[in-house]
DNA sequence: TTATTATTTGACTGGTCGGTCAAATTAACT
DNA sequence: AGTTAATTTGACCGACCAGTCAAATAATAA
C-alpha cells in the first residue's frame, strides 16, 4: 500500500490514490497530483491521455492488490466461516491503517468514485460495476462451500445473497466515511453480516468448538 | 418533488438539487445552476452565501419532505410490517421516478453528497450524520414494536439493528446508482431487509394472513 | 560513435471556477 | 406621493482547471 515507487506512472498513481480516496475525484487537480508526486505536467500526460484514465488506471492497480488478498482470504483451503471473518478483519484493518496514514475514514475508494462518477463518466461506473462483480464471486462461492457444509439452507440463492452482503459492507463503509467513525462497523459488521447471511451465534460457537 | 416554484431561492434550491443528485457536487458549478434556473448569479450570492451553503440548504428542503413521507409510513397506526414494506415501496418508487426524470438512477442523495464531501468539507459531513441518525429513528421504533409485537428475538438491538438497516438501504442505492439500474433492488431489497431483521418468509405469510 | 526512442521540462492556452460589486430595478411601507 | 428595503442585473475579479506542445535531456541500440 505504501511501496515508495521510484517510477513515474507508479508514484503518479499512487498519490493519485491517495488524493482522491480522501478527498474525491472531482475536488483534486490533475496539477494537486503532480505537485504532490513531483511530477510536472507534460510527464503526467505523458503517461495517462486524461484525468479519466488515470483513475481508470488507479482502480485497476487497487484492484490487483485486493485479488492478491481476496485469493489468500478466499482461499478453498480455508472453512467458508473463516473466509467471511477473515475479509471482515481484513476489511477494518485496512480502514484503520489507512485513516491512521491519510487523516481520515475513507471507506471503499470503488464505491466512492463511482458514487461520485456514475453520472458523469460512464467509463469508469463500468469499470467499478465490473469490480463489484468479481468481489461478490468471493462470496458466492464462500456460500456455496457454506451450503455444502449444512451451515446454511439448502435452497438459498447464493448470488443473490452475495449480493446483499455486498451491499451491506458498502453500506458500512459509505457511513463510516461520512462519519468519520469506524467504532460502528469494528462492533457490528461481523454481527450483522452473519445475521444476513442467516447463521446464529449459536452455530458459531459450535463451529468455533469443532473447528 | 417537482413543484414549479416561481420563488427565486426554491428554483435555485430545486435546480441544484436535480444537478447535484445526478451528476455530484463538485462537477456542477454555480453557472450551471444558475442558468438552467434561469437566474443571475448575482442573484444567487443574494440567498446562499456561498456553493456549500446551497447544498446544505437544500438538503434541509429535501429532509422536510422526507420527513412528512417518512411520518406517514411509520405511522405507529401502521403494523410495523407494514412500515417497512412500505418503505422499501417508497425508495423504490421515488427511485424510479427519479430515474425517469433525471434518465439516471440517482441513489440517496444524502450518502451521495456526503461521501463525496466526507473529506473535505466537515459542515456537509456532519449534516449527512445527524440526517442518517434522524432516519435510523423511525428504524429503531419500529423495530421495538416489532419486537413488542413478538415477531422478533426479546433480546435484540434496536439501535444496533436499525443501523444495519440503514447501511443495507445505502449500500443498495449506492450499487443501484452505480450500475444504473434498479432491478437488483426491487428483486431484492425487501427480501434481504427481512431477512437482515430476522423475520423468515414463514412469518410474513403468517402475518398476511392474520393482518 | 551516432541514430533512435523514451522521458522530462516548463511555458503556454482558452475556458471555467467560486465569488464580488455597484448600479439598476422592483416591492413594501409611511 | 416619497422613502426605505429587498431583489435583480451584468460586468468583473484572480485563481485555477484540464490539456498541449516544442524543445531539452536521458537512456538505449546500432
Amino acid at each position: 500500500m505504501a511501496k515508495e515507487s521510484t517510477n513515474t506512472r507508479d508514484k503518479l498513481i499512487q498519490t493519485a490514490s491517495e488524493l482522491i480516496w480522501s478527498e474525491s475525484y472531482n475536488a483534486v487537480s490533475v496539477d494537486e497530483i503532480c505537485k504532490k508526486a513531483g511530477v510536472k505536467k507534460g510527464s503526467f500526460y505523458h503517461y495517462f491521455k486524461s484525468k479519466a484514465h488515470l483513475a481508470l488506471e488507479t482502480m485497476s492497480s487497487c484492484m490487483e492488490e485486493t485479488k492478491l488478498k481476496y485469493d489468500d482470504i478466499f482461499s478453498p483451503t480455508r472453512h467458508p466461516i473463516e473466509r467471511f471473518k477473515g475479509m471482515v478483519s481484513h476489511v477494518i484493518d485496512q480502514q484503520k491503517e489507512i485513516s491512521e496514514q491519510l487523516g481520515h475514514v475513507c471507506g471503499c475508494p470503488f464505491a466512492t468514485l463511482g458514487s461520485e462518477l456514475a453520472g458523469q463518466d460512464e467509463e469508469i461506473a463500468k469499470t467499478v460495476t465490473d469490480i463489484c462483480a468479481k468481489k461478490t464471486t468471493y462470496y458466492e462461492s464462500a456460500l456455496r462451500d457454506l451450503r455444502a457444509a449444512g451451515f446454511v439452507s439448502k435452497d438459498i440463492d447464493v448470488t443473490r445473497k452475495a449480493n446483499e452482503i455486498f451491499s451491506l459492507i458498502i453500506g458500512q463503509l459509505i457511513m463510516a466515511r461520512i462519519k468519520n467513525d469506524l467504532a460502528f462497523m469494528e462492533n457490528n459488521l461481523e454481527h450483522a453480516l452473519f445475521d444476513l447471511i442467516g447463521i446464529k451465534a449459536s452455530m458459531l460457537e459450535e463451529y468455533q468448538l469443532t473447528g
